[in-house]
DNA sequence: CGGTTATGTATAG
DNA sequence: TATACCTAACCGC
């Protein structure tokens, strides 16, 4: 699921299987076609995530840079080690046929499958392949172009080094709604819709509170929130931020997929911690899900 | 099979 | 605020 905790496992994948590497680019589906016969070759020497985009960096001052917005997705194949992440992104199935190396040289490297819908970009390099289907965002840059477009987004809390001072104060001078505040990748970066809703009941606020009226301290705590959530993601590759105690039975026994969440998308159905029903509602074109009784 | 929905964002008006 | 983008799962028929 592409929030943040998604592309920061993506880099990371990137990072263990292709770092070092030189790798064949390619685009089977021709619409980064120039993009990739200007990589086809080239190093990799570092993967780093940004909220929810990714940022591969080549050798030679060339960074691909990418956003998986709603329905984008990395497939992997290839030696064992590919297979820690078959896919990361929207759900789907892919990415979990077997390698297809009849054929292959004896010893060599795993050849991908023949691509399967819309590949914009297929990456190969020693030991496996990733596919990019569906992104919102695909470009290649200079280092400098890809480092300005990174200085347009917020503080990110999956990075440990991250200073939420400039969250912070962003959220105290704007008259807009607290729950619109953190979507705004430009106030925090790697926040979705999930974590919005989550974060937002863990703390007890109403998504609608301009964010002018809340204290320094509050937000501080949502930010830590928000960030404590975001590392389980990325520890458990899914989103979960119920406690054992909001999930019915106990141990092993628990039914997990439907007990993941708190409020996201359970309006109607009684709030985990206090009976009420869950509310649904938009804002800014995005769905909103909250406790009307412990968020004010 | 077709309609709906989705973890997102850029752009137009 | 509306829409375009672009892909796949899901559900009802």
């Amino acid at each position: 699921m592409p929030e943040g905790h998604s592309v920061h496992r993506l880099a990371r994948q990137f990072a263990d299987c292709f770092v070092g590497q030189a790798l064949s680019v390619s685009s089977p589906q021709g619409r980064f076609a120039d993009g990739a016969a200007a990589l086809d070759g080239a190093v990799l020497e570092a993967a780093r995530a940004h909220g929810k985009q990714l940022f591969l960096d080549f050798a030679g001052d060339r960074v691909l840079r990418s956003h998986l917005g709603l329905y984008g997705a990395w497939s992997f194949g290839g030696t064992d080690r590919f297979r820690g992440a078959s896919s990361i992104g929207a759900p789907r199935r892919i990415g979990e046929r077997e390698a297809h190396d009849d054929g292959a040289p004896a010893g060599g490297p795993p050849l991908p499958p023949p691509p399967v819908g819309a590949v914009r970009v297929r990456l190969v390099g020693d030991e496996g392949w990733a596919d990019l289907r569906g992104p919102a965002l695909c470009v290649l840059e200079s280092s400098a172009e890809a480092e300005a477009a990174r200085g347009r987004l917020g503080p990110d809390p999956l990075d440990p080094h991250a200073d939420p001072a400039p969250f912070v104060a962003a959220v105290r001078r704007s008259r807009r709604p607290v729950g619109a505040l953190l979507m705004d990748q430009a106030v925090v970066a790697g926040v979705g819709n999930i974590f919005r809703a989550e974060s937002l009941f863990r703390r007890g606020l109403d998504p609608m509170t301009p964010g002018r009226a809340l204290g320094e301290p509050v937000l501080r705590e949502l930010w830590a929130e928000s960030a404590a959530l975001m590392r389980t993601g990325v520890r458990l590759g899914r989103i979960v931020t119920t406690d054992p105690s909001d999930r019915p039975g106990t141990g092993e026994e628990q039914a997990w997929p439907e007990h993941a969440h708190l409020v996201y998308r359970r309006q109607g159905l009684p709030c985990r911690r206090c009976g009420t029903p869950v509310a649904a509602g938009e804002l800014e074109g995005r769905t909103l899900f909250w406790c009307p009784s412990c968020q004010r």
